[in-house]
DNA sequence: AGCATATAGTTCGTCAGTGAACTATTTTCA
DNA sequence: TGAAAATAGTTCACTGACGAACTATATGCT
C-alpha cells in the first residue's frame, strides 16, 4: 500500500478545510474560503494529473508530459521544434530536452536539423508514435467522461472562465513582483 | 530571465487551447472540451503554487509546504503527528519527514516523543514559528485577494462544488483501477 | 559591416515529491 | 496469550520539474 492516501482525495480535502477553518478562527484576517479554495485546486489538480500519468505508463510505457508532447506533435500535423511543444505546456526549454531524447528513443518522434534556422530542431513524430496516440484516444475520452461525470455543462464552462481570469490574474501579479 | 514562460501563463493556455482543438478536428472521438479544460487546470494550479512557494520563500526562507505546515500545526493547537499533517495536505509520510527536518533545523517547531504511543512523535510549533506565520497572513491574505480578483464569490462556491465533484470521481476511479 | 542582443537547444546541479523497504511499536483476534 | 497484521516514522533511490550557465546561431542597431 502506498503511504499517500491513507486516506482518500475526499477525506484529505475534508480534513484539510476543517483544519483552515480552525486556523481561522484563530488568525485575525484569516481569509479562510479562499485558502480553502485554493488548496483545493492545488490538491485536486496534481492528483488527476498523477492517475493521467499512471494511466499512460501503464498503456504506452511513456510518462504523460512525452504523451503529451505527442499528441501536440500531431496538432502541429506531425513537426515542431521543442520550444514550440514547452509553451503549449508551458514548461521549460531544459525539460524539453529530456522529453524530446525519450520520444527519440522509443521510436515515436525523431529529431532533425531545421535548414532555415540552424539553431533550431524539428521534432516529428513517426507512425509508431501516430499509432500510439490514436490507440491511447479512447481511453482518454473514456478516463474523461469519468473524472467530468455529474458536472454539468454549464458549471464545466464556469470553471474554464473562472481559470482564464485566475490565469491573468495571475500573470498580472507575477508582472508586479519585482 | 527565466526558460519557462517565455510567453505568459494565458499565452500557454491560448496556445494549447488551439492546438488541441486541431488535434481533435484529426482524431475521432477526442473530447476536446474535456481535455483542455483538465489542461487548464494542471497548468494554472502549479503556476499558482509556484507563486505562492515563491512569495514564502523570500519571506521566510522555507518552502511553501513547510510553511503550510507550520500553519496547520496552529489549527491543532500547536502540537501534531506528521502523519495527521501528511494527510491534510495529501502527501506521503516520507515527504513530511523532510518537512519536519527542514521546520526544526529553522527552529520553528520541535520534535518530542508521544508518551502514550511510542510510535508517534509530536511536532509542535515554537514561539518563532507562530511569529512567522501571524507576520506572513497578511501577506497571503493579499496575494489571494489579488488572485481572485473578478471572480464573484457565487463562482467561487461553484468551483468549489466542482473541485468536491473531481475529487469524488478520481476517488471512486482510483478504487476501480486494479 | 560589425558588434550587441536575443533565441534555440543542451548540460548540470537542485528541489520537492514519490514508492519500497526497514524498524519499532501497537492492535487484533484465533 | 501470543502470533499476525497494522501503523508511525525513517531511509533510500528515483522521478520530473526547475533555473543558471553554456554554445551556436540569428537578428537588430548604429
Amino acid at each position: 500500500m502506498s503511504q499517500l492516501a491513507q486516506r482518500s482525495l475526499c477525506e484529505s480535502i475534508e480534513a484539510m478545510e476543517s483544519a483552515f477553518r480552525i486556523a481561522a478562527s484563530g488568525i485575525d484576517g484569516f481569509p479562510a474560503d479562499d485558502v480553502i479554495l485554493l488548496r483545493m485546486l492545488q490538491m485536486v489538480a496534481p492528483a488527476l494529473e498523477a492517475a493521467f500519468g499512471r494511466e499512460v505508463r501503464k498503456h504506452a510505457g511513456i510518462g504523460k508530459t512525452e504523451f503529451r508532447a505527442l499528441m501536440l506533435l500531431t496538432s502541429k500535423g506531425g513537426c515542431a521544434a521543442p520550444s514550440e511543444l514547452c509553451n503549449f505546456d508551458h514548461l521549460g526549454r531544459a525539460n524539453m530536452t529530456r522529453v524530446a531524447d525519450e520520444l527519440v528513443k522509443h521510436g515515436l518522434a525523431t529529431r532533425s536539423e531545421d535548414a532555415d534556422d540552424r539553431r533550431r530542431i524539428s521534432l516529428c513524430i513517426t507512425p509508431k508514435g501516430r499509432k500510439l496516440v490514436s490507440r491511447l484516444v479512447p481511453n482518454i475520452a473514456t478516463g474523461e467522461a469519468a473524472v467530468f461525470e455529474g458536472i454539468s455543462m454549464a458549471q464545466r464552462h464556469q470553471i474554464a472562465r473562472a481559470l482564464r481570469r485566475l490565469a491573468a490574474n495571475l500573470d498580472a501579479w507575477n508582472h508586479a513582483q519585482p
